[in-house]
Formats: structure tokens, C-alpha cells, sequence
DNA sequence: GTTGTTACCTGTACGC
DNA sequence: TGCGTACAGGTAACAA
């Protein structure tokens, strides 16, 4: 997301919207009719990452994008099969295309509670506030990391990754993890997430950046969708459970 | 309040 | 080749 964000930032800010036409799926479920009106001749001011929800702040509002698991923002492309919003600014077009249409736009006066009230950002918040984040909560340590009211934009693939650089299981209550234990999985979480943006981002199946291009950090996956293959610490065979209604994988042997 | 379950969708890979 | 099944970067709406 943060890619997504870094790539379409040039693109979009500053460019004023001449048009904007939306179709008929669920993704924009609760979107009022006018707003393509509403949209017409605002200017892009800026385009922040809230978590993983994209906000971009026009002159009287703000258009917020979630690209659930397959949505994609681009630019400079030609109109795509599951183009659900496609915006036509005065130099260029900016399309929202989701074929698995988990994703979501909206747009309001204000940003929505659902995202002001999300919690800090993994790279900005200190230790000793994650540490008590995670430790009030009773939820397996995958599942609290998953949950975007503790730390906001920690994905399914980079909690695997960060539990297993850490040595920790995911199925390990949260609350019951040492201050030290802890401290491990924010240091791990911090490096995973920080590599992943180095790499541009995880394209395990079609992830694309707002240029059309993939990123590199599944190479370094460690864990993720590598079930059966050796650690790379041990050799013991990855191990892939479901957590938190998730894939979840991790090493039985590092992983304690 | 927290925690767990289910629903929402299409596309792809794989076994038979 | 065709068909069924499992799985997939996520959140929100419920139920308990």
C-alpha cells in the first residue's frame, strides 16, 4: 500500500479531476449518486496511507480507497475488465479496478471514524506503546497483530514473516509473552515492513504498483506460502495452519 | 467492551 | 479438456 501510494503521489497531486464515471458493483456500496458531480473539478491536494486505506484529499473532501485483497489504483493505463472508478484528471486518468471486489471507495466531507480510529502506524509507534498494545489483548499474537485497531497496516504476509523472524508461534497468547518477546516481534515487525517497502512491496499473484509494476519482497519471504519447504534456520519442514481465518505459516522448530 | 465466525467475490492452481 | 476443490495482500457485520 505504502508503494501504491509512493508511485501514484507524482502522478495524481496537483492534477485537477475533469470527470469521474463509477459502475454499479458492491464496491461502492453507499456511494451517493452525485458524487461524481461532487468530484468534478477538485483538485488532488495530497495522498496519504492510513494504514492500508488510501486517502486522497481534495479541495471539499477526501476520497478513501481500500483495495481490499486484489484492488488495484492505477495510472496510465488503458480501461481494465474490473474498472470500478475511473477518473479522468486534466493530465491522465486514474482507474480503481478489483476483479475479487473486496476493495472500497468512498468519499466524504471528513475521513471516516473507521480510519482516524485505527491504531498507530507500526514504524511510528514506540515500544513501550506496542508493548501494552499487545499485551492487554487475549488473542493469539497472529491475530492481534492482525488487528488493525492495535497497529494499522500489518498485513497477513507480514505478520508470518515478522512472527517468525522473532522466534515466536502465532497461536501464543499475546498477553502471556515476556516484555522481551515482545520487544523481539516490534524489532522484527519494523525490519520486515521496512525491507518490504525497500522492495516495493509483496507480489504474490497480481499485486501491481500504480505503474503496472511488481514488487520484489516475495523473494524474501521466509515463511509465507512455503509450506513443506525447509526453514531456513533449521530445514524442518514449514508448517501452514488456518489462524484468525487465515493462512498461517510458520516453522514448528524456531518458533516457540 | 472483546473475540470468533461468516459473508462477500473472482481467479488460479491442482488433482482426478 | 473439463470439473470440482482449495486457496488467495481484507474488512465488516454479526453473534456470543
Amino acid at each position: 500500500m505504502e508503494t501504491v501510494v509512493r508511485t501514484l503521489r507524482p502522478a495524481i497531486v496537483g492534477r485537477r479531476i475533469l470527470n469521474a464515471e463509477f459502475g454499479q458493483l458492491r464496491v461502492l456500496r453507499g456511494l451517493p449518486a452525485d458524487t461524481a458531480q461532487a468530484l468534478a473539478g477538485q483538485k488532488v491536494l495530497s495522498i496519504d496511507r492510513h494504514g492500508k486505506f488510501i486517502a486522497i484529499r481534495l479541495e471539499r473532501g477526501f476520497l478513501v480507497v481500500h483495495l481490499g485483497m486484489t484492488g488495484k489504483l492505477l495510472v496510465g493505463v488503458e480501461r481494465t475488465k474490473w474498472a470500478h472508478a475511473i477518473f479522468t484528471l486534466d493530465d491522465g486518468v486514474m482507474l480503481f479496478d478489483d476483479p475479487r471486489q473486496f476493495g472500497r471507495i468512498e468519499y466524504g466531507a471528513e475521513l471516516p471514524e473507521r480510519v482516524t480510529a485505527l491504531g498507530p502506524e507500526p514504524l511510528e509507534v514506540s515500544l513501550e506503546e506496542f508493548t501494552r498494545r499487545v499485551k492487554e489483548r487475549g488473542s493469539p499474537v497472529k491475530a492481534v497483530l492482525l488487528n488493525q485497531a492495535v497497529v494499522r497496516g500489518v498485513g497477513n504476509i507480514y505478520a508470518d514473516e515478522a512472527l517468525f523472524r522473532a522466534g515466536v508461534k502465532p497461536m501464543r497468547a499475546a498477553a502471556s509473552l515476556s516484555k522481551e518477546r515482545v520487544a523481539k516481534i516490534f524489532q522484527a515487525m519494523r525490519e520486515v515492513l521496512t525491507e518490504a517497502i525497500d522492495s516495493r512491496g509483496s507480489s504474490v499473484s497480481n499485486y501491481v504498483d500504480a505503474e503496472g509494476r511488481k514488487g520484489s519482497f516475495q523473494d524474501s519471504h521466509r515463511v509465507y506460502q512455503r509450506t513443506g519447504e525447509p526453514c531456513v534456520n533449521c530445514g524442518q519442514p514449514i508448517k501452514r495452519i488456518v489462524l484468525a481465518q487465515r493462512g498461517t505459516h510458520y516453522c514448528p522448530n524456531c518458533q516457540k
